[in-house]
DNA sequence: ATACGATACGGAAGGAGGCTCCGGTTCGTG
DNA sequence: CACGAACCGGAGCCTCCTTCCGTATCGTAT
């Protein structure tokens, strides 16, 4: 529901440019983040602002249809990251895969995060989803004993989002990506003695 | 220098609208965070907005004028700290400050954030002053192995700004203000066997 | 082919904020 | 008390958001 061929056919007009503004939404939240103008959009679509808040009657309208088909790979890898044999790589590579996609706008994060809560908003559905998927991933790699039990998940998505939160303002910076993760997985403090469970950034000499 | 009684003494009417001001901008971020109407704050401090902007020509001027005192007082505290029989406590300690400090005005974790790699804002100064204290508390419980060593101090700072703006959006949520950091500090993962290093929250049975 | 709803379009308009600029006012000192 | 320096106020211009409605366009039934 609410695809892109329901509600008994666009008419064409309507059709065109809808994906053209999409088009120019995409390349706009690119460039300047999440807060990109929509007045600016509009223009570049050549199409009046009053047809794009027809089409989109807020901005996380618009974000949400461009992240729709992104946020659904993420839930469908969920589904089939949950028969991996490591629950803890398992969570591990969906959490890089998710960081990845909240990072494609500037500003992506924090929407996301702001819509967790808020039912109203356009993206809210998708995030449900991604905090279910993360729940079950979750949960599975602490019922394994590879993650300690007492984080809940909302911790956990509080602590992720921060980090990728955290890339974002890096952005450029002497930071390889995926460090912080790996650091948030691992924590601050020295384990006991070398390395502990095994973990791709371990391997090598 | 840029201190509040310097440049030759100011003009009567002059001092009493920048205290006015300063008031009045502090119960305003405080209630609506750091984008906060700059007209309002002129507003409610009976001056019109040019006088606003003579003072303070950038709404970082007026943050960093606020923020001045308590991060002058967090330098301090790492002074202080730099004594502590335990590296890790100190560093755990300052950082627990600092995220208090970061957190009085909604937004203003991103405005501090931001600001590191900006040398023309106006809240420069006191984030190399802070990111400073961060550098040295870290070194030195990366030197005793209480923390480790591989993590840079950029790094350090942007988990710990992700986990300070994590907090500030779970506002209200079921999340223990300071959980965040502990987990930050101790990881997700499941250490080898029981507890590592000993930690105040885990002394309990 | 035509004509007639239903749909969809465009942009004017009104609102909120940010920031600048300069004629006018006030201070405080000689 | 008088005069220049310092300071003030807010009109004005800008950008962006969002709503609203007269007008244009599409698709279909005739």
């Amino acid at each position: 529901m609410g695809d892109t061929t329901t509600r008994r056919a666009m008419r064409a007009d309507a059709r065109r440019n809808r994906d053209r503004l999409l088009a120019e939404a995409r390349t706009a939240f690119l460039d300047h983040g999440t807060d990109a103008s929509l007045e600016d959009v509009a223009a570049r679509a050549g199409v009046g602002v009053g047809t794009l808040y027809r089409h989109f009657p807020t901005r996380e309208a618009l974000l949400a249809e461009l992240l729709r088909e992104r946020f659904d790979a993420l839930a469908a890898g969920a589904r089939q990251l949950a028969a991996h044999p490591s629950p803890r790589e398992a969570l591990i590579t969906w959490t890089l895969d998710f960081v990845r996609t909240t990072t494609v706008y500037r500003g992506l994060t924090a929407a996301v995060t702001a819509t967790l809560h808020d039912p109203a908003s356009a993206l809210h559905a998708s995030c449900e989803t991604m905090r279910r998927a993360a729940t079950a991933l979750l949960t599975r790699a602490q019922e394994a004993g590879e993650v300690r039990a007492d984080v809940a998940p909302l911790e956990f998505l509080a602590l992720v989002a921060g980090a990728s939160w955290a890339r974002e303002q890096m952005a450029g910076a002497e930071v390889p990506g995926d460090r912080l993760l790996l650091l948030l997985f691992e924590g601050l403090g020295v384990p006991d003695f070398g390395r502990r469970s095994p973990t791709r950034s371990d391997r090598s000499p």
